[in-house]
DNA sequence: ACTTATATTTAGGCAAAACTAAATATTTTT
DNA sequence: AAAAATATTTAGTTTTGCCTAAATATAAGT
């Protein structure tokens, strides 16, 4: 058995492990807004119960039983905001809190029925691949951050990677919104901010809101 | 702001308050399966908090406030169960574990939107009455348990006292479902147990599970 | 009414999960 | 390579929500 805490670092271990490097300390600490010290606690705890590996000033990384909890973990959150999304009519910068708490409810036979109810469906609606039973991730298409798109590339918004409110209710004020074709016209050299063709319109973004902007590039 | 555990002491004080008495702290340790110094501990702090009356050694009762927080637990509990029966298919014995974490989600837009989403029913799986958006139960049928009804009336299986899932899988192996019309036959002197008429067939029950099969007698 | 049984409370303790402050490692800068 | 800056760990504390054991209050039986 395990807590939604240790559900959670295992969640931000995964998120935060980039290929094959694992997370730090600090890292962590902030990104669940804890101190570091909660941190070295809980990694101890993680690695005793053989779902991290956790060396002394090493930081931390998921083994194979630790990244099923994860990807589990990750495949209720967007299957729940899928649900609240596409049957209960939420805008999808609305859903992130309610799914945070969802995410920890206990039950295999849940799930899979959600996710038929749902038609099996591939994406959340932030554009983020959605664990199958297997957790196994298939996302195929090719995605970068809009920050690194090459000039005059067409690419598609498929999602975000800081998926806080401010940033979606930004992005939607822009009309930036999932499945918007965009060109990139110009990246300004003094801030590296975008000049940005989306419905035919011209747009100014900041560096910023590029990086966290994903879309598909084929 | 309220934890999971206190939800589930207002909770459990609501469901043994009957006719204006409140709820003894061994009934509540038997109802949570706690231990009586644990149910004082927390009386004491949700008196702090102003949600219940407490007396020493003269039990609980909720007041106005702790009434509507424990009515919006039972609302969300019973929306819950009637989400998971009506569009996932569970059956109405799978479906009490899972609610009951699922009342703890903390977001008033979410269960409003279930309501809808479901069509603002009126009672759950079970037959019990959902609360509305304002903490009213409004059950207008008249109800009382088997064990209680006159022979030779007829009367409608609504719900369950105790919903265990061995009772719940017992009522379905006999037939005895939602909605079942029954007729009470005969009370046999010697142990209290019933012959009734359901779909045609006469059967015998327990007193037992007689005083847990709650029906409308209008 | 007094004794026994039962119910409830008090007192003290424990584990989980966070914290602060201090100590120690590691990394970066000069 | 030493000093300074940063990152991490250790040690000790707090709160929540439960526990056990002992003390006390209430209820029941004779």
């Amino acid at each position: 058995m395990r807590t939604s805490s240790e559900e959670d670092y295992l969640k931000a271990i995964y998120a935060l492990s980039y290929n094959n490097k694992g997370a730090s300390t600090n890292a962590l600490a902030n990104h669940l807004n804890m101190k570091a010290s909660s941190i070295t606690d809980m990694l101890k705890k993680l690695s005793d119960k053989g779902w991290v590996n956790y060396e002394k000033y090493k930081g931390a990384s998921l083994n194979v039983d630790g990244k099923i909890i994860a990807l589990s973990i990750v495949r209720k959150h967007r299957l729940w905001e899928t649900f609240l999304v596409n049957k209960l009519n939420f805008k999808w910068d609305e859903v992130h809190e309610i799914a945070e708490q969802l995410e920890h409810i206990k039950s295999n036979e849940l799930v899979d029925r959600l996710d038929d109810f749902l038609g099996n469906p591939k994406f959340d609606p932030h554009g983020d691949p959605i664990p199958n039973k297997n957790h196994e991730i298939t996302d195929s298409r090719k995605r970068s951050y809009l920050s690194e798109v090459e000039i005059n590339k067409d690419v598609i918004i498929i999602g975000v990677k800081d998926s806080s409110a401010q940033l979606l209710q930004y992005l939607e004020k822009e009309n930036m919104i999932l499945g918007k074709n965009i060109i990139v016209l110009e990246i300004h050299d003094f801030d590296k901010s975008l000049r940005i063709s989306i419905n035919g319109k011209e747009l100014n973004i900041s560096e910023r809101v590029a990086q966290n902007v994903l879309v598909q590039t084929n």
